[in-house]
DNA sequence: TATTATTGTATCTATTTGATACAATAATAG
DNA sequence: CTATTATTGTATCAAATAGATACAATAATA
């Protein structure tokens, strides 16, 4: 297998980058009316984990979480938020790491820097599914979208992140409204309810969750939604700000 | 000035620290019907800063900051949140350091570890006033609470540390509850809500608020607390919690 | 025209919040 | 002993919000 050149430098030339210190980030989409999140997997190994990254040295922190996730889903100006450090002394071992860099024919000298200890500063993303393009890192051989209810075990403590995020998002729901940001451009109130439904993980009464939306006065009204149904269409919405 | 041995090697010795991360925290106490932070003021220097600290490669996250604030408090088992990571590449300048070393007879080498680039996670405290011993570390002469409105300006992006962390107290202040951390055991109706309007920058409605409070059913009412006041005594309560 | 299923809104009850007032002290002066 | 003052605990009414349920209005087709 090739290495390519500027993995090599990546690796070796950690000067460049901010020790300790790396990013996890849990990107959220919505698809048929399911959450999902986006996962990597490590070339020729069983190893699924968030997608994540590393700070450069003259990179603010903000902006090496965009870039982050701008290498992963190919979009720019990604909703994210901060929610979490996880600093535990042992949330990594060596031997996972070595197993991962071996299957892409990598081998880490005992005092690599991967090899040292890193705390990991938690972002969640919210990201339209339909513009995303997943792609895989330089490690990967697939980054693709888990459906809530089917993730695999994630290596450390990718799962402990990933719980970590949606409770966080459960709380914000309501107050920052930040689920917008997962819908299209355009969206039934339908969509809306399955999404909040989906993120809260419970079921809401229609009438009274949607006067509740209506009442924030966010959403406008564009023009009916006809699908051939034999039933009442509904309206598109779109999300207003002032 | 004499330079104890504990320092030269906490300070020359940075193998034993995680690098560029530090932790930095807002204490928050309550006395006199204010709320009031912890602020150091560095030896010979103008300088006021938050307290913090680093973390030590054997010791987690949440530990290093217990440490940190046991240093400067003399108490165990603090209530903290974190509640941001500051990580601006800027955020912070050689010349400062250099001053502050300086001032305490320290020449840092320009390579010296200090100065290179940190990321800060920002955690909240909330101690009880009367049971804090402020101490001051080896390089500051003073550690002394401010009022909420008098606090002098602070180095690096400290200030932007505070009032981030204010911000989240206020919106966690009903949801979890965290004010009772910064009251005695026992204390009155007029100290709650005085403590509530502090926190919360705003004048509330005494009836509504107690009534509130009440509901809750988190307080035990004790006795009555006599003063000699040529009024109604007020009862003393106890926050209790399921 | 009737049917079916979906969507938008209405209505009633219950709960919470905001505004205001009243009742009950506690110590002291007269 | 009564009146006064100031504070505290609770009551009350109106408004707003939330929960439960139902009704009206479609849209396409048999």
């Amino acid at each position: 297998m090739t290495e390519n050149t500027d993995l090599k430098d990546y690796w070796e030339n950690k000067t460049r980058l901010l020790p300790s210190v790396s990013i996890d980030c849990v990107i959220f989409g919505f698809h048929n009316n399911q959450l999902k999140i986006l996962l990597l997997k490590y070339k020729n190994t069983n190893y699924y984990a968030l997608p994540g990254g590393f700070i450069n040295l003259d990179e603010d922190l903000e902006d090496a979480a965009q870039r982050v996730l701008e290498d992963r889903t190919g979009l720019k100006d990604i909703y994210l938020e901060q929610f979490h450090v996880f600093g535990c002394k042992n949330r990594r071992n060596d031997e996972t790491h070595q197993q991962i860099m071996s299957a892409s024919g990598i081998n880490l000298k005992p005092n690599h820097f991967l090899l040292n200890r890193f705390i990991s500063i938690g972002y969640y993303a919210l990201v339209d599914f339909s513009k995303v393009i997943p792609t895989p890192d330089d490690l990967s051989d697939s980054c693709q979208w888990y459906d809530l209810d089917k993730i695999p075990h994630l290596m450390f403590d990718h799962n402990q992140i990933f719980e970590k995020a949606l409770e966080t998002l459960r709380l914000m729901i309501y107050d920052k409204l930040v689920g917008f940001n997962l819908l299209p451009t355009t969206f039934t109130m339908n969509e809306i309810q399955n999404l909040y439904e989906t993120i809260l993980g419970e079921k809401l009464v229609r009438s009274n969750f949607q006067r509740k939306i209506l009442s924030l006065g966010i959403l406008e009204r564009i023009e009916k939604k006809m699908t051939g149904a034999a039933n009442k269409a509904p309206y598109l919405y779109r999300f207003v700000r002032d």
